[in-house]
RNA sequence: GUGGCCGUAGCUCAGGUGGUUAGAGCGCCAGGUUGUGGCCCUGGAGGUCGGGGGUUCGAGUCCCCUCGGUCACCCCA
């Protein structure tokens, strides 16, 4: 128990961590190019916020948030998702009195969602999210679409297909619930338990059953698409339009609904079918009303979520992690203790020269010394002993040709630097 | 929260019908002449057989519980 992490959690080690920092250098660029600003909020906030905004029928709320009281009494609850946090920042620090929409995403801070871990989920994830407030204008949506597929772009994927819907607003849905209840309605009974129940809470949901029996009957269901009121249908077609303009592929998936109960108009998944069961990688939706939720004046809104980990498992899978490479240039080897203060000093004088470097702190042989050097791997080894102290000089080796040869103390530093700026 | 499969060294795995000190490969450490890596050879370290209980003269092997992994459902990144 001591020596195992909290089930749904991982370690990241150095080598993974390198593709990690790889995979979110792309994202910064991506995010920059696009004018998106970076925001970080804290891991936990008050409980009403998430209780608020995603809606209290909703799963996550229900039965998988990270709640408990601090110190001092109150409700926290460590961040499920990454929406409501930055409407709240929004909020909170008047960026709704600055210049609109405001453009921001976020990518450091973890999520956290008490659930069976399996394929491409975990209790504790990483999701690189963007929002945009305070526009309604549909190229806005089509803008914030076609940045996940930007990304996926410069990791090499041109291909993973992307989901579009429109869910409505609140003047339109009601109709279209109305609808749904009423083709459901009659084929109640062959219906399994889950859908009843989704029937009286959420109807939508409905539509995304697996199960083989309830599919059946969700191929006659009426669309929501067809139920818009005069203002969704326009906006729909306006981002249809737009993301045609910005070559974005898509499908209009009817049945797509997402998860949390603020999303209006606009909802969207880019998926990796290899993925398994969950297949989406980055989904996302508009978000009009949650602004006045939380007490601001009416602002539209709309954001994504990518989960990291499944990005990184699609990278994979297409053979297409980003090279990284780890290891020293120069390890030094010593030949006897009496040379260890150069050996440390020369090390720290390549370091400061911005060459990577190491020593031996084992007290080896010199053998070791220069298998261990060829595993680190290291592309050079300066060979240390009191001999080389002596004349002045020491054996530089090339661990990759195995040329060797020797160099003044005095030079080493600025010879190694050639070398690497020629490699 | 529900279900299927799985749980032996750091890693990948062997260990018929329960029976002496639990094995292999890889990895790790060391040695193979005097100060020189990658190949090869030799040796060494390393295992509460996930944990607990039970059956038995005796369990890694059988039974129960539990924890964890994995996949699926619910839902989601």
């Amino acid at each position: 128990m001591l020596t195992r992490r909290p089930r749904g959690t991982n370690d990241i080690l150095p080598d993974e961590a390198a593709r990690w920092q790889a995979v979110e250098e792309i994202i910064r660029g991506v995010c920059r190019d696009f004018g998106y600003g970076e925001i970080r909020t804290p891991v936990f906030e008050h409980t009403e916020l998430f209780q608020r905004t995603a809606g209290e029928s909703t799963d996550v709320v229900r039965k998988e948030m990270y709640t408990f009281q601090d110190r001092g009494g109150r409700s926290v609850t460590l961040r499920p998702e990454g929406t409501a946090p930055v409407v709240r920042a929004y909020l909170e620090n008047g960026l709704h009195a600055g210049p609109q929409p405001v453009k921001l995403y976020y990518l450091t801070t973890p999520m956290f969602r008490y659930e069976r871990p399996q394929a491409g989920r975990y209790r504790q994830h990483h999701q690189f999210g963007a929002e945009v407030l305070g526009s309604l204008d549909p190229a806005v949506d089509a803008e914030l679409i076609s940045l996940p597929i930007e990304l996926l772009r410069r990791l090499g994927i041109e291909d993973l297909g992307v989901r579009l819907n429109s869910i409505g607003c609140p003047n339109c849905r009601p109709g279209y619930v109305a609808a749904l209840r009423e083709h459901f309605r009659p084929r109640l009974d062959d219906l399994c338990a889950d859908c009843r129940t989704r029937f009286e809470l959420n109807p939508l949901r409905m539509l995304d059953c697996k199960n083989e029996g309830c599919r059946r009957h969700k191929e006659a269901a009426p669309r929501s698409v067809d139920y818009l009121c005069g203002e969704c249908a326009d906006h729909f077609q306006g981002l249809r339009t737009y993301l045609e303009t910005l070559g974005v592929r898509y499908t209009v998936e009817p049945t797509l609904v997402r998860g949390f109960d603020y999303y209006t108009k606009t909802v969207f998944e880019v998926f990796y079918t290899d993925l398994g069961a969950q297949d989406a990688v980055c989904g996302g939706g508009r978000y009009d009303g949650l602004v006045e939720e939380l007490g601001g004046k009416p602002t539209p809104g709309i954001g994504f979520g990518l989960g990291m980990e499944r990005l990184l498992y699609v990278l994979a899978d297409l053979g297409r992690l980003p090279q990284v490479e780890r290891g020293i240039t120069v390890f030094v080897a010593t030949a006897g203790d009496d040379v260890k203060p150069e050996a440390l000093r020369l090390v720290r004088d390549l370091r400061r020269a911005g060459i990577p470097a190491d020593v031996d702190y084992g007290g080896r042989s010199l053998k070791s010394q220069l298998k261990f050097a060829d595993r680190y791997p290291a592309r050079y080894v300066v060979i240390l002993g009191s001999d080389e102290l002596a004349r002045g000089s020491a054996p530089l080796r090339d661990l990759r040709t195995a040329e060797q040869r020797d160099v003044p103390l005095d030079r080493l530093v600025q010879e190694l630097a050639e070398l690497r700026a020629r490699d």
